[in-house]
DNA sequence: GCCGTTTTCGGCCCGACTGTTTTCAGTCG
């Protein structure tokens, strides 16, 4: 799949655009069909053959979907090649240090050759730069910190990460009681699987009462203070995290969380709309464009609703399409925590699991689960104590055993190894007395494309497969996965009736939120499992139902919402 | 460079903070 270094390359000349200070429309229209590409759930090189299927996509017309045919027929483009001979490639590095934007950067470069990071920190120390115009010296002291930062940071949070910092900074700023509301915003809220920094809303409940900032300004852990205003301040803390906080109004509450939350893309395009409806939204609510009279903006619902939209829920507001949804009143119903009645995914003792079977039961039994599946390793894979053939028929009764002692109903599962020649780890016979099967790779990781997506097509085809488990094999932050051809796997899945997992574990969370929206548009069917080891990991659900719902995913879509009766006969319907 | 149920040309979301300015450019989200 060449998806990546295409973005990688398009991103690359959205840079140059800046420097060249090109029209900021045309840098626009580059950087909506970069979105579009990373939203694809396919390879790209599947346009090759029908470039009139490229120019359907959103935001891809003539000009940008030729260079696209191009490079995947040459491998490059020739106007990158041209903005190449302009400018040093390694400006664009220069551009993304906090503080430095094309301007700056372009000047640096004309007036003393800076091409590089380096060269911009020796120059900046050396002090010759602060006499530059609209230079000065807290200007280039700025420039020194961002350089610094981004030698320090560049990662982003996982969601789990954020959501602890989350808890942990709303409640040191609420201790005082001086504020109504709060709310962490952005890409947060809209749950995406990593978080590159924390946007805080509040509302004091006295009017202009701004002293929370100063508070925001003093949390512990805070490392600098990136700006400070009367309604607004940024920090960055401990990790490198930069942590934004805005004060707003109650009667702007609404429009302002709208807003923060973005994404960006769904903030422009709801704009937009509102302005062919004769309304103008900022953060400070929505307005008449004739009169400039405010018109409402206290509640996010009052914002969709004046447009005539359905409440578009954070999730989905990653301008795919949900505006459209939200204007015919189609948006999905999505999938919630309360829906689900039991876990397909969880290790115990048997292989690499901390907890008993026992212990798993009471947990389940805490959280109001109706079944659980106990799915531990296959003989094979050693390192995590895989089972052979007669520890299975041990786990197998002790099932029985535990289950004479609880209402909830345990399933016996596995998470059979698909081998590197695409054969499972246990055979047919075996496979036949489980009761969910769900196969996985976790070897061959450096297998051709076409190879391991051989090796997962011939493990659905086994009659005894039920789904197929973290299907890209990716740690997020730490290794990507591995090369796979995403989408033959999820249309097999339909054919085949086989499920596609969600693996909820807070570093996988595999599939992803735009594979399994994919899956729901092909008639694909989920199943989410912690992957837990322990008992304090089942509470990971949560996760796996935040990228289902990022996927657009419904009640139907997901085996975890049937009671112990339905799936069970779910499971035994596929044998 | 993209797009169109008024348009194939003329639009294209909106605002805060900083530092350097005498009214605003640059950067950021």
């Amino acid at each position: 799949m060449k998806n990546q270094e295409l973005i990688d390359l398009l991103t690359k000349i959205v840079q140059y655009l800046y420097l060249i200070d090109e029209n900021i429309f045309k840098i626009r229209a580059y950087e909506k069909a970069i979105k579009t590409i990373e939203n694809l759930p396919k390879p790209i090189e599947e346009f090759k053959n029908n470039p009139e299927k490229l120019y359907t996509l959103d935001g891809i017309g003539k000009g940008i979907g030729e260079k696209i045919l191009e490079y995947l027929f040459t491998g490059k483009i020739v106007y990158y090649e041209d903005l190449k001979k302009q400018f040093p490639e390694s400006l664009i590095e220069i551009m993304s240090v906090p503080g430095m934007g094309p301007k700056r950067t372009k000047l640096l470069y004309q007036k003393f050759g800076i091409e590089n990071v380096k060269m911009l920190k020796e120059y900046a120390q050396r002090g010759v730069l602060e006499n530059l115009e609209g230079f000065g010296k807290k200007v280039v002291q700025n420039i020194l910190d961002g350089i610094n930062f981004k030698s320090e940071s560049g990662l982003r949070l996982l969601y789990n990460e954020a959501e602890s910092l989350s808890k942990d900074i709303t409640s040191f700023l609420t201790e005082d009681e001086t504020i109504s509301k709060i709310d962490v915003c952005g890409s947060f809220r809209r749950k995406k699987e990593t978080v590159g920094d924390i946007d805080i809303l509040c509302c004091p409940k006295k009017e202009n009462d701004f002293s929370v900032i100063e508070k925001f300004t003093k949390y512990p852990g805070v490392k600098k203070v990136l700006s400070q205003g009367e309604t607004k301040a940024s920090i960055v803390i401990n990790k490198n995290v930069q942590v934004d906080l805005r004060l707003i109004k109650k009667s702007s509450y609404g429009s302002a969380l709208q807003y923060f939350t973005g994404s960006k893309e769904h903030n422009i395009q709801l704009r937009e709309y509102a302005l062919e409806k004769g309304y103008s939204i900022s953060e400070y609510g929505v307005f008449e464009v004739d009169t400039k009279k405010y018109v409402c903006g206290k509640t996010e619902d009052e914002v969709y609703n004046i447009l005539g939209l359905q409440y578009v829920e954070p999730e989905l507001r990653e301008g795919q399409g949900e505006i459209l949804f939200a204007k015919q009143n189609k948006l999905p119903k999505l999938l919630s925590l309360k829906d689900i009645k039991g876990d397909t995914h969880i290790h115990s003792t048997f292989s690499d699991g901390m907890n008993t079977i026992e212990e798993i039961v009471h947990s389940s039994e805490e959280l109001g689960y109706e079944w659980i599946i106990i799915c531990d390793h296959s003989k094979s894979l050693k390192v995590a104590h895989g089972l052979d053939e007669k520890e299975l028929q041990k786990k197998i009764s002790e099932i029985k055993k535990v289950s004479n002692r609880t209402k909830l109903k345990i399933f016996c599962g596995t998470e059979v190894d698909i081998l590197s020649d695409g054969s499972l780890d246990y055979s047919d016979e075996i496979l036949a007395q489980i009761d969910f099967v769900i196969a996985a790779i976790h070897t061959g990781f450096k297998q051709s494309e076409e190879q391991i997506t051989d090796r997962i097509l011939r493990a659905m085809e086994n009659r005894y497969v039920h789904a197929i488990s973290h299907p890209t094999g990716r740690i997020l932050l730490k290794r990507d996965s591995y090369k796979v051809n995403i989408s033959k796997i999820i249309e097999a899945a339909k054919r085949y009736n086989v499920l596609m997992e969600i693996n909820a574990y807070p570093d996988r969370l595999d599939l992803n939120d735009i594979n399994t929206k994919y899956g729901k548009e092909n008639g694909v069917k989920f199943c989410i499992g912690t992957d837990a080891h322990s008992i304090k990991h089942l509470n990971y659900i949560s996760y796996g139902i935040n990228v289902a719902r990022r996927g657009w995913l419904e009640r139907k879509d997901v085996v975890n919402t049937m009671s112990a009766k339905e799936i069970e006969k779910y499971l035994n319907f596929k044998k």
